[in-house]
DNA sequence: CGGTGTGGGGAAACCGGTTGCTGGACGAGG
DNA sequence: CCTCGTCCAGCAACCGGTTTCCCCACACCG
């Protein structure tokens, strides 16, 4: 009655099994376990206790006792926006493939909330923990950052960072990034070459580094093309749909002269064209626009958006690949750059057509 | 050289930071454990290893003596659409309010997976597991998902249904569903209201429980309002965007009549939207189109989308607080009906005007 | 018939924590 | 000065598994 008892909502133990099957623990965890010898009736009897029971190992002892599957913690802002969405997937699917479960977090962009979810990783002995979208690139940022990934790398674990500010060379870190300049210079190539010499620019946080990126190939393609840039085009705001709305509401109310947009983002974008529509204004006939990202909503807006893809889902995945899989050089700092392409469809017109 | 050696990438045991303060290992629990007293020094010497080794306690360790957080696991679909990503950040975020950790898995439709995860999470002494999206409502699925709650309520835990058909009375589940007949119901009365009288459906899977509810709804208004129903309006694919694409565009390829478009789905709906789009016909000129789920895009859209408002958040929220606070009647099944109501924006518009 | 090899299973140590119980040291009071 | 009470810390058992080591029984062979 003191303990063994099955009344209350208690599962039964390893022992259970082996009173039920009249044999050892051992034995019981050798029939499950697998290649150690057991006679075929010992083996019988304890699967039927097992089934009988409807017994199932803890994974936690299991885990304690060094078998069992090693979980991977995963970070985000916000698992409703679209493109972490996608990495999600992609991080979940191929966890999920390699036999890892996957324990997820939402900060809100709560740095604090974030290094703290870390450590509770750390204390779950995670195989690795994957950070994911762009934060500010701060001094206090990296030093936070260096440290919790010198903690993981000390407990043989490993910090990825995804699409996200990379640490000073020399930290034990993965980083997996996608090539944001190199996109929204593409991007804003495109634009220009259709005769656009006045492009507004929605970006998001001024010191959020996709937002800087997006920005640099913003600058660099006008640059290249020596079209000179007016600064009060350049309007900051955040990722969001309705910072895209009422930026672009705001632009049109301070009478900005521009013929394009290129939104940060394809749901900075969304929100954007749904003010200019609500303005009466034609896209692309009177202004042309662009976004980032490639959200799968991208082409269902109206015009279908012109944008940039990013191979979110191939991220997650490569993350989580990389992360596990890093066999040769274990402290090896790999940083992986994947490329993004501009898909052209019809939110931009050249400009007097 | 055995053991205890902190060589490669071992963490720090308890007994490590015990000998670095020189004291036993029941000490160092004790004082990170909380409030058994112990004397200032003593706890100054222990910080101080703790802080020196960078020790943080296994949390599966703590699980198995009986402290520590429990996890709670999630199930669903596929995160990428809008509304599972919005029940996984009302799951997610009530969870680490409650201090729970969070195990993801999405099954991509795939049944069996879905049973190995429960069962992966029986494992891991879960709380609780919640099972979100509808799925066919074959008897296998009823006989299959109430074993699995039986041996989950066996091992103290609990199995939720989230908006997902819920099983026979009595089994030891707790579901929360919201309500799609209604919701469809007024949609549609909504729609005849403004004169249409031939309203095409696009439906998903046909044994899909979430489509079937909203099928009816479908149905019952037009019933309601003695307007007869043509079978050959009622297209069935699946919730994605790009069903919608492809029965819309086979609806205008076969010349079927009507002037008006319900969606089971914004996302449908959006695939409907550009197929109409690309084939000329505005919206809502030539003819109105609902949707259901009322996703963040569903502004966004050209015209913006009228549609169903469901609680997504709220109701993954609802689904951790239930699940976990079941305080009264261990045993009750509870059944939680959330309302729906239609939020009118511009995609649906009067006959003939 | 006895020695040896081997297959099968149990006792016990271990994983990394927690906690009940015990006991020593120290201060206070008689 | 002795005794008693209190405070603190250690020993050891326990959580639920795995695994090493060992022993027993049996078959086989000389």
């Amino acid at each position: 009655m003191t303990r063994k008892s099955a009344d209350n909502g208690s599962r039964s133990t390893i022992r259970d099994v082996a009173a039920r099957a009249g044999v050892s623990a051992a034995t019981v965890s050798r029939v499950l376990g697998g290649v150690y010898p057991v006679s075929t009736t010992t083996r019988t009897r304890v699967m039927r206790a097992v089934r009988d029971l409807d017994y199932v190992a803890d994974a936690r002892a299991k885990a304690i006792a060094g078998v069992g599957t090693p979980t991977l913690g995963f970070v985000l802002d916000d698992i409703t926006g679209p493109s972490f969405a996608l990495m999600a997937h992609g991080v979940e699917r191929e966890a999920t493939r390699l036999g890892h479960l996957c324990l997820v977090c939402s900060t809100d962009g709560d740095a604090q909330h974030e290094l703290d979810f870390v450590e509770t990783m750390r204390a779950q002995r995670a195989a690795a923990v994957i950070l994911v979208g762009g934060g500010a690139d701060t001094p206090d940022y990296r030093a936070r950052t260096a440290h919790v990934a010198d903690a993981l790398a000390a407990a043989g674990s490993r910090l990825v960072l995804c699409g996200r500010p990379p640490l000073d060379p020399g930290a034990p870190v993965t980083v997996i990034e996608y090539d944001n300049e190199g996109g929204a210079y593409a991007l804003c190539a495109h634009v220009l070459s259709q005769g656009h010499q006045r492009i507004l620019f929605l970006g998001g946080k001024p010191d959020h580094t996709t937002a800087q990126g997006r920005e640099r190939g913003y600058l660099a393609a006008h640059r290249a093309r020596g079209v000179e840039t007016d600064p009060t085009l350049r309007l900051t705001g955040d990722f969001t749909r309705d910072s895209g709305y009422r930026l672009m509401r705001e632009a049109l109310a301070a009478r900005l002269e521009f013929t394009a947009v290129m939104a940060a983002t394809d749901m900075v974008a969304a929100g954007a064209l749904t003010a200019l529509h609500e303005a009466g204004l034609t896209v692309p006939g009177d202004v042309s626009l662009v976004g980032y990202d490639d959200i799968p909503f991208a082409r269902d807006l109206h015009p279908a958006l012109t944008t940039a893809h990013v191979p979110y889902e191939e991220l997650g995945r490569l993350a989580v690949r990389t992360a596990l899989g890093r066999e040769r050089g274990s402290s090896s700092d790999e940083h992986l750059l994947l490329g993004t392409h501009v898909v052209v469809r019809d939110s931009v017109g050249a400009v007097g057509s």
